[in-house]
DNA sequence: TTAGTTATATCAATCGTTTGAATTATGTGC
DNA sequence: GCACATAATTCAAACGATTGATATAACTAA
């Protein structure tokens, strides 16, 4: 009762049973798919462990607390803290080849899971409800890509002065791709067919990288400018 | 018990006292607030009556009940259903005026109301919670709205023909705004200096006209590399 | 009075969490 | 291989707190 193993792995001489692991999972996989579905409020334990097939108890016993199973489900998808830089930040990389690494390591979980969307409305309902979980992943993560980000600009743009303009480029170009993601219901409502498809994330993928490739442009032609 | 005043202004004969309209407008207020700050499910009908400086039962006297109370907020920042459209499509206009008047017309509440933030995040909660609210205003705003502007895409393209590359344009432009609106907590935490003055959005606003006139360019060379 | 408005008190329902016993797998001595 | 001890896990039930809602009565202005 004391004791909550949140993963109980190698601090014990006793084995933990095999059939223990499998309540977890499952619970953690029906909170990720009810918590995206409907948010962390209007999801009830007991709603979870119903359709996890297992016992409102369980959650405690595993995670704590609801609170803590919320953030095994969160922790769940940041998997990869600083790998995705390596993506689109390597020093043979043209312009294009980051771009499409960049858009690429964004699109990819939406390739790959099923619930990928139920994962990304997870991540993003952290962003209007903020429960500190967020606040760790900008740090951890986005700070990091953002920084990569302005250093693959500066390098094909040939300055190092990082300005406002600059910034917002760095801004504007993960921001077509996180409506995407974020917005994506809308998108569906008003052009079903742009979504409907993994293939047809590929083609978004194609066309950002050509628009990112043209934002980039605007920079160097507004820094051309005033050097002359 | 059975009269529900929610608009308790002109269907009836008799005056209300004067007094009376306050407590709604302080319960209305009050609710945006909360709603904004910490959402629906974790705001209590006690919480909005006691910031209110209100009793509970007003809640019930003058919206029904905690559900009429939010449609009525949700509500109150939908005044120009169609209006929107006009302040970037008029037949005379160049596309840069378009974009700008396009940009302006999203950003223009971050720069009137004070509470501006706590309305969008009431806004954009929607969108992954949704309620019913959003769908209509799927069907009512953002759809006439992305009519409008796939309309002054194809005048200034030159084109007819809407296909899914011009879907995809006519989302991207507003895709960064929607993020720098959305976002703004990530913008604000990696690089504050970009959002944290009115007059900030304001270079935003320049800025994205700026990218958007260079997405549209991009649609153009391709349109006109396909009748080559 | 009469209708509009507010305050008090309370309802049933649901919430997250805990309890303690029952159940099951695992390790150990034989 | 077998029986026992022990830890790991599951379960039904219940706890206290809070929720939204309302019935009722008191109060206020016309």
């Amino acid at each position: 009762m004391n004791a909550k193993p949140t993963t109980p792995s190698a601090d014990d001489a006793r084995k933990p049973r095999s059939d223990g692991e499998q309540s977890r999972e499952r619970l953690l996989h029906a909170a990720m798919r009810l918590f995206g579905q409907q948010g962390f409020s209007k999801t009830s334990t007991r709603e979870i462990a119903q359709a996890a097939g297992a016992n409102v108890a369980a959650i405690s016993y595993y995670f704590g607390d609801k609170s803590g199973l919320y953030q095994a489900c969160f922790g769940f998808m940041c998997t990869t803290p600083g790998g995705n830089v390596a993506a689109f930040e390597q020093p043979h990389f043209t312009l294009r080849e980051s771009l499409q690494g960049y858009y690429h390591q964004m699109l990819a979980p939406l390739l790959q899971h099923e619930d990928a969307d139920l994962l990304l409305r997870l991540f993003y309902r952290e962003m209007l409800e903020p429960t500190g979980l967020w606040q760790r992943e900008i740090e951890n993560n986005i700070k990091p890509e953002h920084a990569a980000l302005l250093r693959v600009l500066c390098r094909h743009l040939g300055t190092q002065e990082v300005t406002d303009d600059l910034q917002r480029l760095a801004h504007a170009i993960p921001s077509m791709c996180v409506t995407l993601l974020i917005a994506r219901d809308v998108i569906a409502a008003v052009s079903p067919q742009l979504v409907e498809s993994p293939a047809a994330f590929a083609v978004w993928a194609e066309q950002l990288v050509d628009y990112a490739e043209a934002l980039v442009q605007v920079e160097k032609n507004k820094l051309q400018q005033r050097t002359a």
